[in-house]
DNA sequence: AAAGGGTGGGCAAATATTTGCCCACCCTTT
DNA sequence: AAAGGGTGGGCAAATATTTGCCCACCCTTT
């Protein structure tokens, strides 16, 4: 008692029994007479049993764990929908592998590696950017693993999808900025090969054909990755141009900052001077001067939703067989930054 | 071969040898002859074979994972050290599972509960905010799963702790504020009941002491929590006294912000009405207007640590017996928040 | 008295791997 | 010829649990 923990056969026994009567009676198996289940439930009180859960994993060659692949955390993103994930799986007999791509292929294909290795029953996945090519996810799938995608699709992959109508957000964001009067309209894209980047992307681009705005190449740029000082460059680049834009929408919020920091420091009023619109609404967005405008996105409830679609493949294997696409739409939320 | 995954068992069928020579062979036993090993290397490579670990798991009593547990990640301020930690992690053939407490006491007490159940080999805490007790990892202790405790203390607990040196940044912090003409320094204290609260609380009352400055209570307000929300109110009730003051060390950069924010619709000029210094350095702090001065603690650095000294410890038993306690220094950051 | 059926629970296999112990075989030595 | 020792590898237990199959026992029925 006193080494190593109690198993079901110290119950079996202390009770005079067979082990697999105590399985059965724990388990409330019909075969096993009530006095029976009690003396075998109340022993395993007494002795404070705890079924060993590796045991029960190797017999049924599942580790009741799922995996959630993200290409980072340290944004609000990624760590609000983990957030939205972690408390829908708390509920149910799962436990969460968290694994960081750290936006690279190489790293995504060895932790789908490692996940597999360890029989992880389930799979959360936003791709990496570098991510071209999803076969590592195939294979899981071949194995019997669902996958669920969010937020990043991998085109051409058939799987469960949980999305955000990008389009519609940049769409949106764009028109608003022609309504108040901006006719010059810069873009600092996302990381290219991304869908959100190409989404926001296209959204703008409709917003001003549909508004006979011509498009100038030059207003484009496309910024390297998600963080603050991947905006800085871009948005010197955009705001030296000689015909100035007089707004600006952003990939996301952090880019949409760096871009009021330069417009600042070139002498820019915001938004007299310039409108500036982000993605993502972090946070902080709406506590920095001028608070941001920006497209907001229920990004904890797609970490809820995905972890539910996935729970529910696991628990009805037959579902398994067709796939939902499920598409949120984000919403725009106009503060200070833009006319 | 098509159904369920190559065993050790198929291996030995097919070679005429029995399992045990396989493992052996595998695991590059001396007992066993170059050609044996060469032949079932050679199967095994050929047909894909991959060691369950799930047995492996059950037979040495030990799930190769390790938990995690903070109380949130959507700041970034966790999101960094788990990053840290994570990096640390991915190189060893350890699994790591984040668990997030929510700052509450309850659901702390249930990943542990959980944490131990699954047979987790070691664990790495940031307490939540409620914790007083910390029985809970004196169990896991007890029943032999190394805890090293991070950022937050756990007074009483005897334990490895990778912390900051709290006190040390809050003292620089308002000593600088006294250097730079500032005489009456408000403090908007962290949550009550956190190690980080206390001394950060303790460096503001002795850098004020040591100057001959006196202790006005009505400037030190508690805010309920971390976000930019928690910090309107106390923001407002500082900065609404008759005597208002001409600078605020704020608890973190999130509470910094919102006191920026609010005095900024007071009409205060930052830095020159008020001076105003954050803690932790979070990304965005840099590209504010005004840029926030802060302290910056070696977050990534912190976690990287962490997860060594965890991974010292489960390598080596023996090491387990002294308990390390490593003090980061902070750094003072002056931007323009502060005169 | 034999057959039939229901109740309660035990045996042993099964999950995949490792490892202590043993043994066969062969060569060498006395 | 017997003893001794080294080499190579097999047997079976061990890890903790579940579950198919079986069986003993008892009562009832014909």
């Amino acid at each position: 008692m006193k080494k190593g923990r109690v198993t079901i056969k110290d119950i079996a026994r202390e009770l005079n029994i067979a082990p697999s009567t105590v399985s059965r009676a724990l388990n409330d198996h019909p075969a096993i007479k009530k006095e029976t289940k009690d003396a075998v439930k109340a022993l395993a009180e007494a002795l404070d049993y705890q079924p060993n859960l590796l045991a029960l994993n190797l017999l049924q060659k599942k580790s009741n764990t799922i995996g959630v692949i993200v290409p980072e955390i340290t944004g609000h993103f990624f760590s609000a929908i983990i957030t939205g994930i972690q408390d829908v799986i708390v509920d149910s007999e799962y436990n969460i592998m968290i694994c960081l791509s750290n936006e690279s292929y190489e790293e995504e294909l060895t932790i789908v590696k490692r996940l597999s290795k360890i029989q992880i029953d389930g799979v959360l996945v936003s791709p990496s950017s570098e991510t071209k090519n999803f076969d590592h996810f195939r294979r899981l799938q071949k194995s019997g693993i669902p996958v669920v995608v969010f937020d990043r699709d991998c085109p051409g992959l058939e799987a469960d999808k949980v999305l955000v109508d990008d389009y519609f957000g940049a769409f949106q964001a764009v028109e608003y900025l022609i309504g108040t009067g901006c006719k010059n309209i810069a873009h600092l894209g996302g990381p290219l090969n991304l869908s959100t980047t190409d989404h926001r992307l296209q959204g703008y681009l409709d917003a001003l054909e549909k508004n006979n705005i011509e498009v100038n190449k030059e207003y484009i740029v496309h910024v390297p990755g998600f963080n603050h000082k991947d905006g800085i460059k871009p948005s010197k680049k955009i705001l030296e141009l000689k015909k100035r834009p007089d707004a600006i929408f952003a990939y996301n919020d952090n880019i949409a900052i760096s871009a009021m920091h330069v417009a600042k420091k070139f002498g820019l009023k915001i938004p007299e001077d310039i409108s500036i619109i982000g993605f993502d609404d972090e946070p902080h967005s709406n506590f920095i001067t001028p608070s941001l405008s920006t497209v907001w996105q229920p990004v904890y409830s797609m970490g809820m939703l995905s972890a539910r679609i996935l729970l529910s493949h696991l628990n009805d294997k037959n579902t398994a067989l067709k796939f939902r696409r499920e598409v949120f739409k984000p919403e725009l939320v106009i503060r200070a930054s833009s006319r």
